[in-house]
DNA sequence: CAATATATGAGACTTGACTCTCAAATGTCA
DNA sequence: TGACATTTGAGAGTCAAGTCTCATATATTG
């Protein structure tokens, strides 16, 4: 049904082993190193086939390209720093989402995006 | 410096009409009848003069095409109902964003975007 | 109204994020 | 190992959202 390749191996271990959501394209550099010559359509085609299947999630932010991260079973959102572009995944969330909502209608999810800049960059 | 035309006063009369942003599409398909013959190019750099004035916000939503709205003085968020896919402004904020804050990191702003069913389409 | 600065529309072009095609390479199973 | 199903990489194609070009049209100012 599915075969096993050192490009799709490549491309899980890279999620595995970064601790924030990356880019199609971040996947790619980061991928190359670890199966030189891998391809773009490879990536692009185990990244989706990966969020089909549910082991990988696509994280889509407000302005950004489409970001791709492990599932992972804790509801969490993401901060922007707008100075390093890195998108860091935030613990918690936040109360009182529910009396914003116009009445009448039903939520099913929400997104909540901080943009700032981390603190390696607040340190200049 | 810059010369008022009919295509102009339609952009920003569609926009003053509409209640929720609308897409630089949306934006042309209402100027239409307003402005027989508006062309695509021009309500792109309508918008783009627009939101460089401060006049119109471009509204960037995760997986959506970006939106456009006229400027307000007060902080808001929005509702996208994912049936008939209309856009609507929230009143009211959430407190506790700070708690979720990275220690040592900076907050410039920041999105929060509800998911769901508008009550139009709850009420099938 | 004339002079001239600016704006417009059509259509070609661009950009980013994919998706498709297909011959060659590789994984799996017997 | 052989048969053959699946995957791969390169490069062309697609799609949406714009941007650019330039001849023509329109606004403003004197």
């Amino acid at each position: 049904m599915s075969y096993q390749t050192r490009q799709r191996e490549a491309v899980l271990q890279v999620l595995r082993e970064e601790a924030q959501p990356l880019s199609a394209q971040a996947v790619l550099d980061r991928a190359g190193p670890i199966c030189p010559g891998i391809g773009a359509a490879t990536v692009f085609r185990t990244l989706k086939q990966a969020v089909e299947s549910g082991e990988v999630v696509k994280v889509e932010l407000p302005g950004l390209a489409p970001h791709y991260e492990l599932a992972s079973s804790h509801h969490h959102h993401f901060f922007v720093c707008e100075s390093c572009e890195q998108i860091l995944p935030l613990q918690g969330c936040v109360n009182g989402l529910p009396k914003l909502l116009p009445s009448g209608s039903r939520m099913s999810h929400h997104e909540i995006v901080i943009f700032g800049e981390c603190s390696t960059c607040v340190a200049d």
